[in-house]
DNA sequence: GCGAAAGTACGATCGCTGTCAAACTTTGAT
DNA sequence: ATCAAAGTTTGACAGCGATCGTACTTTCGC
């Protein structure tokens, strides 16, 4: 009996209303930020089971609500997958410079490091 | 019997060695982003007892400490005072923009906004 | 229709962290 | 010498949040 496929998301917050405190609080946790990188990179929307994190299914299904309470990511449907994108721009506007300079940070944290 | 007063602080860390992850972790918390807002803004060194934060004084030794282990401030001693500095510059130099980005978005957090 | 695929929702743990009060330490002033 | 000022240390406690397994829901392909 189909519920149509439009609300079977939660709402999206305006950026404007996000506390800064929350976003700190979606930033400080590792696989979170793992996930904002990835799209960051990726630079294209990604399913959920589309990223490489090492928790279990319900786990994860807790940090995107967590980005998207943060407005740091915005979620749809396409059949049967959740797909995420980055609210960049809307995000930007609201806390510029943020945003890049905690991926930034964190890619430098993840990858080894070879420099002499 | 008094131990010299250079030793009475816990070593600095080399901020070059901190993880992302400490450091979002320092900033994730209000009263220590208060703290890091308040040094900004006053653009001097303030004693421990010169901020204004909610918390007992037990409570404001250890978030001076996760600041301090996050390469955030640097102590020292001046009498019976414990002074804390921004570490600015070397911080900046390790992650560009975020201390900004951080503390521009807290004042305004903090403020009440009379926008129309 | 039926089963598989993709996630979500719900409880239940469990460790971490922010908090305080009380006792202690060091320095400065009297 | 004593006392006050400024913080620290220690121990205890409470609440939050990351985690997982299990059960459930929705959609797609056959």
């Amino acid at each position: 009996m189909g519920v149509m496929s439009a609300d079977r998301i939660p709402p999206h917050p305006d950026v404007r209303a996000v506390p800064l405190q929350r976003v700190l609080e979606a930033l400080a946790d590792p696989v979170r930020r793992s996930i904002v990188t990835q799209l960051c990179d990726t630079a294209a929307d990604l399913k959920c089971g589309g990223f490489d994190i090492p928790v279990s299914n319900s786990t994860a299904t807790h940090h995107f609500r967590i980005l998207r309470e943060a407005g740091l990511i915005r979620q749809y449907y396409v059949g049967t997958s959740r797909m995420n994108a980055l609210r960049r721009d809307e995000f930007d506007d609201v806390f510029p410079g943020l945003l890049d300079a905690v991926v930034s940070a964190d890619r430098r944290s993840s990858r080894p490091d070879a420099t002499a």
